[in-house]
DNA sequence: GCGTTTTTGTGATTCAAGTCACAGCTGACC
DNA sequence: GGTCAGCTGTGACTTGAATCACAAAAACGC
């Protein structure tokens, strides 16, 4: 489990075991059901969450409490509401587990430590960030210019193991379309 | 000019003049008029770019041909294709000017450098990147959950001065939204 | 293993927004 | 300061997708 974690950063850079063991001291780990909520909006946002194992979905519900998927995250993400993270304040959106999922998580103070202590974690989190920012461009992109048909076609090909996990009805949220016009696209 | 860089990064971080010196050394400036083209699909994208002064486009051109906005930038803004930008690869956008456009721009190397020589400015682009991650994010909310009107009320909200400087077929293109329906809104 | 949610497919209807077409206006540039 | 391209408003028509409604199938929890 803590294997995991260590794998994850080394695929980007190496760590000693002395490093290793020190960012573990800046981690909790957590269980949660399907249907838990890791947090929900209105929360104060104190933790980035690793998912070591499950599938989450980040939310957020509009005027008429309709739900839509900002994001979905499994084994290997990071995920949190990153503006409530940053800014220390309450999430907009909210975090609900689709199957049974456990994370690492760490403050916003673990988080600067590392950073201090491990020049190459920082490096490591502008990797991660610019990566999340250019697929946010690529999603946005998605929505501009393509129809649900196509939309449903390019969440395939990006994602073909989420796909398989989580129903059509999660899937239409996430493309911003109907699940009943996402589930007349193949018939 | 330079002053202009210099206060941009003093928003988030104290530089000597020195240091200032040295981040410098790593930056050129060019002259753009209105119309012109920064970078096209497909050139190799070798440089980021910070606007000095004036306003461009990042635009993706479907398959046939349409324009769409992927975003806008202007004074004390950062702008290139970052995936090509990081990958060192060929561009899936374009960057046009809007108005005559001022900009210092700096290579993969030159970026690279700057973090290694100065460890704040790794902690600076840090912090942009993420802040771009969550207006992206914000963005997609938007077009998931908000209507054109809705979306064209929002916009105008998050950027009054960039509203009062483009045109509402511009603005229509970064909305998605076709012009026309656009114009309809406010009669 | 059984009952209860949740998911999925499909029909009928409505409606918001796209498209096409044209005319007047504005503003940019030589 | 005149010309010409691009911007804007508006009408008429079309259409893709949302909504509502119901039944069958699958998945889930105890």
């Amino acid at each position: 489990m803590y294997k995991t974690l260590r794998n994850h950063f080394e695929e980007t850079f190496d760590l000693t075991d002395k490093e290793f063991a020190f960012v573990l001291t800046q981690f909790k780990m957590q269980d949660f059901k399907k249907g838990d909520f890791i947090f929900q909006n209105g929360d104060q946002i104190k933790y980035v969450y690793f998912i070591i194992s499950g599938l989450v979905k980040l939310i957020y519900f509009d005027k008429d409490a309709n739900e839509h998927i900002v994001s979905f995250a499994m084994e290997d993400w990071w995920e949190s509401d990153f503006n409530a993270f940053f800014t220390q304040s309450e999430a907009t959106y909210s975090l609900k587990c689709l199957e049974a999922t456990s994370v690492f998580y760490i403050s916003l103070a673990g988080y600067r430590k590392l950073c201090e202590e491990i020049p190459k974690m920082e490096t490591f989190w502008l990797q991660k960030s610019n990566r999340g920012f250019v697929s946010s461009q690529r999603r946005i992109l998605s929505l501009l210019t393509a129809n649900p048909k196509e939309r449903y076609e390019q969440f395939l090909k990006a994602y073909p193991s989420l796909a398989q996990r989580i129903s059509k009805t999660q899937i239409a949220a996430y493309l911003g379309v109907s699940r009943e016009t996402l589930s007349r696209l193949y018939s």
